[in-house]
DNA sequence: AATATTCATGCAATCGATTGCATTTATCAT
DNA sequence: ATGATAAATGCAATCGATTGCATGAATATT
């Protein structure tokens, strides 16, 4: 509260030159406007003095935060922390902060975490939450803000995006489940509304094609959020309706962890009696009892790359929209067996 | 880019008057000293023109940044996240952002992300990342920037923490493993220049003194970091000891999941040949195998208690010190179970 | 050596708010 | 109605940088 900051104009009297000298110094790309010795000597008052410049003043100036905006559905999911941390060390390393927004898949949340960002300016925008019809996309495109997608994409070919490669995902379960003797197999799926839920499903249908194995729609059961809760309720109605099956693929792992505690409680054997497979491959999914068979998304990795995306569009603000699709592992744990004879 | 932002000014010109009253009634304290008449009409037009201050004008003006930082050895775990969940629900209800930095126990990374912290001026500092020591506590105080510790404190009597009590939770799970049956148990310490590590092993101490049970001290192990490989060669090595026990009690959840894999390896069962006990009850606790009987410590309050601790200080530069400590509960999970005769 | 050209630095406006002080306007007492 | 007091609003400096333009010094050209 107290403390007299340092300021340019500290350094340029001390220096004995013009503070806008001293600016140039500091910025690198000014830098060799000035000569040598007169950088040397600003750059080394700079150190002694220990000036930091005021970001404040330099954005209201620049109209730059070097601050980026993430907004996940929820820090809580390990899922979502692996991805900031992809991201945020990228970032970093680029001279960018990183603010962090939950947005709990409420809109009003989402809406004023938006305008929480924007109204400090960040330079851009990570966005874990998106719908495939995703109203803000209207919004964020009128606001001339950049942005990137990360693991949830929308169905407008004008955004950039990074995401895992949710059907070849797919395709990779079944075969796998097939080979175990599987050919009754459910399936419960995150919601439609979002890429990663629909996705997932075709790569369950394609999958299922491709091993010319037959989906009984009976064994299908869409969920309205990937939550344990409701892949919980899902089992239960699979279990209810008394169609037979021996593998459950889920639409995330959680939701697998829904079908364990459903499982559990019937006294079902997952892993002996039922197989089940999960999606993501979130941290600890290797803890759980049984380890869950699951695909791995490269959450580090689709971090990453958003975040090198998004600096490239900051940087270069022309630049066409991409569509990065990583490809994930089937990992194989003690959730899936042979079929039981 | 090219949006020409709605100002101060341009609210005032349409509004008749000039930017110091627009000013005014923008902030709710000037608020009554403009007409109630022209005050109404200033709001309307800001609402109709969708005006959002700028925030860099208001913090280079004020000082004020309406910005907290949070700093976490690691994101990636889940017990840092739930902290920063309560405290993030608090603050962004006061009007503050937050931005959030991992340290991944490095000093360097904390020095980098403090220095990060103070170019951005943020209003004050919500640290998980303390050691008992702690050599940056000099550094804050210089600075006079308002801080709050969370979970890890130091020994430091004039700074404000939050904490959970660790040592009644040691002694509750002594207790729950002298109930079982157990006496010869091998405890896990974390490191003891944490103040998590260091106080829970006094619990252990003392729930040992009171339980009347010896402390075998060929049976306590000290780890470096609450990290799964280090718990994984504690008991690698309590194992190699050959000295009997029954029990084993570790520093926190983590550790706790490396001595079940070591276990494993060993075929020892867990839950049955013997008992084990974790601390924290971090998320999917309850999903290990075999389910972790853990202290439950509350992370989210911890979080939101921090907070509020620290809009405290930064609305009273001048409240004394508070040392937070709030009770922890014991969750009886399988992995606990009567010694076997 | 005189002029042209380049290079380094200084000047001053600017970004968009806030706020103590000055001024105008409204209210009140007599 | 008139001067005194209070209330509302305007003025202008300020926060700490950035940057186009102007100026002066240094170097090059012939």
């Amino acid at each position: 509260m107290s403390k007299p900051r340092i300021t340019l104009k500290d350094i340029a009297t001390k220096a004995g030159v013009h503070s806008s000298t001293v600016s140039r110094v500091i910025n690198p790309k000014t830098r060799d406007m000035v000569t040598k010795k007169v950088a040397d000597k600003i750059l080394s008052l700079i150190k002694k003095c220990n000036y930091r410049p005021n970001t404040f003043a330099q954005s209201l100036k620049t109209n730059r935060s070097f601050t980026i905006g993430i907004i996940v559905p929820d820090l809580t999911n390990p899922a979502f922390s692996t991805i900031i941390k992809g991201a945020e060390n990228m970032l970093e390393t680029h001279g960018f902060s990183v603010m962090i927004s939950n947005t709990y898949n409420s809109s009003e949340k989402q809406l004023s975490t938006y305008e929480k960002f924007m109204d400090r300016h960040v330079d851009g925008l990570i966005i874990a939450s998106s719908k495939i019809e995703d109203p803000f996309i209207k919004k964020y495109k009128q606001d001339e803000i950049p942005f990137v997608q990360a693991v949830r994409a929308s169905n407008d070919k004008s955004v950039s995006s990074v995401v895992s490669d949710e059907i070849s995902g797919g395709i990779m379960v079944i075969s796998h489940l097939k080979t175990l003797g599987h050919n009754q197999i459910a399936y419960i799926s995150g919601p439609q509304f979002i890429s990663t839920g629909k996705e997932r499903y075709q790569g369950f249908i394609q999958g299922m094609k491709l091993a010319e194995l037959k989906i009984n729609n009976k064994l299908v059961i869409f969920c309205n959020s990937f939550s344990e809760e409701e892949g919980r309720n899902a089992a239960k109605k699979l279990l209810a309706a008394k169609t037979n099956f021996t593998a459950i693929f889920t639409g995330n792992d959680i939701m697998a962890l829904g079908v364990y505690s459903e499982l559990k409680k019937n006294r079902i054997k997952c892993g002996k009696d039922i197989s089940v497979v999960g999606f993501d491959d979130m941290p600890f999914a290797d803890k759980f009892n049984p380890p869950l068979t699951t695909v791995h998304t490269p959450l580090i990795d689709v971090g990453k790359e958003a975040a090198r995306l998004l600096l490239d569009k900051i940087e270069n603000s022309g630049i066409k929209a991409s569509k990065i699709k990583l490809e994930p592992d089937l990992i194989i744990r003690a959730s899936t067996k042979y079929k039981k004879l």
